[in-house]
DNA sequence: TAGCCTATTGTTATCACATAACGGTTTTGG
DNA sequence: CCAAAACCGTTATGTGATAACAATAGGCTA
């Protein structure tokens, strides 16, 4: 596993934490939604690292930083977040990660490193009416596509050299 | 949950198992790999459904069937049948499926219906063209890819009337 | 502002999914 | 026949997720 673990592309990381849950605080006070302390520092938690987190890293990161928490506390500030779209759950790796861009309705693509687990969101949106012509021939009502592409990042390759 | 959780439509189910029995045969003798005893009886058990099956159930499914068995038996044949395309994992169960048409290398997209869990493998490979360019831009090497697509199949829609 | 309803959190216990580690047995090929 | 490799049995444990119920906090209306 290689030293570098974080996005696959430099970054200054301070302004994904900021911007990630300024994010949040509007988002949720446009939606009328409780941003509570358990959630904020769940939030908080993910957006230190574009890797996914289990919900146990998680809990012990809460842990740590005062309280003694439990699963459920974990569980349930994890489920809010993803249910408003504020961070994303990696089926593959049974673990979460902060998202990067809340917004309505986006259904978002990931590459996934196998090796240091770092997550990098993808834009692309590409033409799904194949899978849409497929689902209807069989009267299949879709409501969620989820897109997980594994692989090794740049820093986790062997050196070619 | 509907009382018809097979497959999104209706044939002679009968056709599936003994086909897919057969092509495991083939393959494994085509590869020189060993069709064994409990490989096959879960390759058996995967197929009587079109469905995802967690692997404790396949463990019960083996155990009423004479000997008793443990996680690890279970596991060890499911991972042979992954491994080699047999079955798939679907990553949003944590269950299995048998593949409903083993050949080398297709990447293969599921509907799944998250009621009774049946589970389709579609036919649809549509342009990944759009990922494979987003991924190189990052150096990111692609391995695997999965989609997995949640909804209702017909028969687990409320009705209509 | 008292009272009520609802959302959220605390707490305990338990269920579900997956693998480590090690020893024994079968299969295969020389 | 023998050695190496593949496979399987067994025990224990690690890891992910939720059920059930009690306690508390926030927001609304009379």
């Amino acid at each position: 596993m290689n030293d570098n673990p974080l996005a696959f592309v430099d970054h200054e990381h301070a302004g994904c934490i900021e911007r990630g849950l300024a994010d949040a605080e509007a988002l949720c006070a446009a939606r009328s939604l409780r941003l509570t302390d358990a959630r904020r520092r769940v939030l908080e938690i993910l957006l230190q690292e574009h890797r996914a987190i289990g919900a146990y890293e998680v809990l012990n990161r809460l842990s740590t930083s005062g309280e003694n928490a439990h699963p459920p506390a974990a569980y349930r500030a994890l489920d809010f977040l993803v249910a408003h779209g504020l961070a994303h759950k990696i089926e593959r790796l049974n673990a979460f990660v902060a998202c990067t861009r809340p917004r309505e309705g986006h259904a978002p693509a990931f590459l996934i490193c196998r090796d240091c687990r770092g997550v990098a969101e993808t834009d692309v949106s590409f033409d799904m009416s194949p899978f849409d012509s497929a689902a209807e021939d069989v009267g299949f009502s879709v409501e969620r596509t989820s897109i997980e592409v594994e692989g090794l990042c740049r820093s986790c390759q062997p050196a070619t050299t």
